[in-house]
DNA sequence: TTCTTTCATCGTATCTTTACGATAAAGATA
DNA sequence: TATCTTTATCGTAAAGATACGATGAAAGAA
């Protein structure tokens, strides 16, 4: 395999931002909504939901399991789709230690007031 | 102003995208991760963390203050950033209220259980 | 079998992101 | 003034993301 350019960087910072990745886009935040609110559901109700195509709307949710955020089987000639609970869990988990280092850091005084005075 | 194709999506919806953006580049985390350590740095120094060009990292940058993460004033010949932490507060927070809406929903089986029983 | 429904994938156009070197701007230093 | 340091911006190449129509595959209905 060949060497990526995000080989360079730390992989705690790529499976972050991975992450973010995932929930980059509005369609991805709102099928994963659609998902929550009606607890697993059908291809065809999430495309009925979003103003965009049926091919794109696969294209998204395919990225939203490739991130492992959402789980799929086949029902008949039907693919139902739900949240992958674990996932989510995990996700929210990377982000508040994230936000929680980001909280520890800094104590009072920022740059822009340290530079106004 | 041209309508743009994220209009078509819930503000609620492309707001969280946006956020997630902002972190969806190893580089930016790091560099949040940086000046939370630091407590507020110049830009050299992230330049020096980070493998990528100072023009890269400027520009990285530059998206951070963009969606409201970063601050910075100029300091000399230099560059002083540093984390907005009403920001970070506020990101964290909508990232929650997200997080509780997906937990919210789904109760108990998921459709990827319920397909192989 | 043939037709319909449902979804994934292919092919492709367009736009955006990422990256870097080169250069410009602006303060420091000599 | 001339020079050095530091950073932002410009120009641009390469890669990636997004979107859609068309097509394919697979299950169900007729």
């Amino acid at each position: 395999m060949p060497i990526t350019r995000t080989d360079r960087f730390k992989p705690k910072d790529v499976r972050l931002s991975l992450w973010a990745k995932a929930l980059s886009h509005p369609a991805r935040v709102a099928i994963l909504r659609t998902l929550a609110k009606r607890n697993a559901c059908v291809c065809g109700e999430i495309v009925e939901l979003l103003p965009i195509a049926q091919a794109t709307v696969s294209q998204h949710v395919k990225e939203l399991k490739n991130a492992g955020l959402v789980d799929g089987t086949i029902e008949g000639p039907s693919s139902c789709y739900c949240l992958n609970k674990d996932a989510i869990e995990k996700l929210a988990a990377d982000l508040n230690a994230l936000f929680d280092e980001l909280r520890s850091g800094c104590t009072t005084t920022s740059c822009s007031t340290k530079g106004k005075e």
